[in-house]
DNA sequence: TTATTTACATACATTGCGTATGTTTTTTGG
DNA sequence: CCAAAAAACATACGCAATGTATGTAAATAA
């Protein structure tokens, strides 16, 4: 009893994430907007109706997408900023990682275009994982001395808007990805430099 | 004969005129994605079929919209940094004033929001105004010496969105606006100290 | 072993975009 | 001054996509 329970929960589990995953994938690619529900749940082997029965919509979907790249994204980034020497250092390199990592297309498109396209705001859902360490490390620098005091959450949420814009600059097709990356790291550093109280 | 032709060119553009009106009010409050075209057309007493013969499609018309917002804001923009006593302080105040204009519903839902998610970067149309006078203002900080050699580029869309970001925080229906507006500022005022050559 | 719930598939209704086709009014050309 | 062409719309249609309602088979519970 206990173990047929089982093999159908991890069914389910199994499908819910397929489809997740075709998602992602189509999400990614077509974009939110011009994915069609039926084309990639056919690509999974399922029909919209598995669709519909684990989500409660489209924009439900898009939410457990988000949820699932801000959760990577948020190991990664912790993993960056743990091994650096010291605070400023580590909050340094979650801003420059991040600006790595929204050079991924995937990020940028489902992430930084359509999550806000739909839900407007930063999802509180997803709880936007950078912002909330980001915001965090700046409150240990203000604790230390290091930066002057100021409201860390928006400054975490400028830093974030700065990163995001320097990312769809760098990704633009006709550039010099490289160049344009350290273009952007040079400005981000001489922003951050201005947080440092003196 | 020509009485007649400029007539008939003015009603021309009386309509378009109108179209785009309608759509700028739809887009605002409804959004781009959940505005019919069927719905506004008629709410401006005309029908898709007059749309389709102005514009290419719908998000023709959103090109239009966006242009005929954004030669608004770069406007104001301009007659608030050309007040400014020195260079550094006009740059200054076109970024603040960024911010402040950021925090109208219809460019943040327009401009901000939905143009980025149809456009996905920057629509080249537009030129993206504020931007590019952002720039132009940091280029000539930097021949002055007052800032340091950088790319203007990338530091003018960074800071655009860095305020892009602050701006949906502040708008946030539950928060102390006027509060969140000067803390914003107040980040604001310290990246920028970040680019003064020292 | 039967009843009920779960996990889907199938079928349907609706909406909304884009296009093709009129129709009326100007404008142009002889 | 009159026909021909074109512009400025409206009307009608096809198609795609979302969401919902219904059906069904398998698993769980009683």
């Amino acid at each position: 009893m206990h173990r047929q329970r089982r093999t159908r929960a991890e069914m389910t589990e199994r499908t819910r994430a397929k489809l997740v995953a075709a998602a992602r994938r189509a999400f990614a690619q077509e974009g939110f907007a011009h994915t069609s529900m039926d084309a990639f749940t056919a690509e999974a082997g399922l029909t919209r109706g598995a669709l519909y029965h684990h989500f409660s919509s489209k924009e439900g979907l898009l939410l457990a997408v988000i949820e699932e790249i801000e959760a990577e994204v948020g190991q990664r980034l912790n993993a960056i900023s743990d091994a650096a020497p010291t605070p400023w250092e580590s909050f340094r390199r979650r801003c420059r990682t991040y600006l790595e990592l929204a050079r991924e297309p995937e990020i940028r498109r489902i992430i930084l275009q359509d999550a806000r396209a739909v839900f407007g705001d930063v999802p509180e859902a997803a709880q936007r994982v950078g912002i909330a360490a980001l915001e965090a490390a700046l409150d240990r620098l203000i604790e230390d001395g290091l930066v002057a005091p100021l409201n860390a959450h928006v400054t975490a949420r400028m830093i974030y808007g700065a990163v995001t814009e320097a990312s769809f600059w760098i990704a633009e097709p006709d550039g010099d990805h490289e160049a344009r990356l350290a273009d952007a790291l040079d400005s981000l550093d001489r922003q951050l430099s201005g947080l440092l109280a003196r």
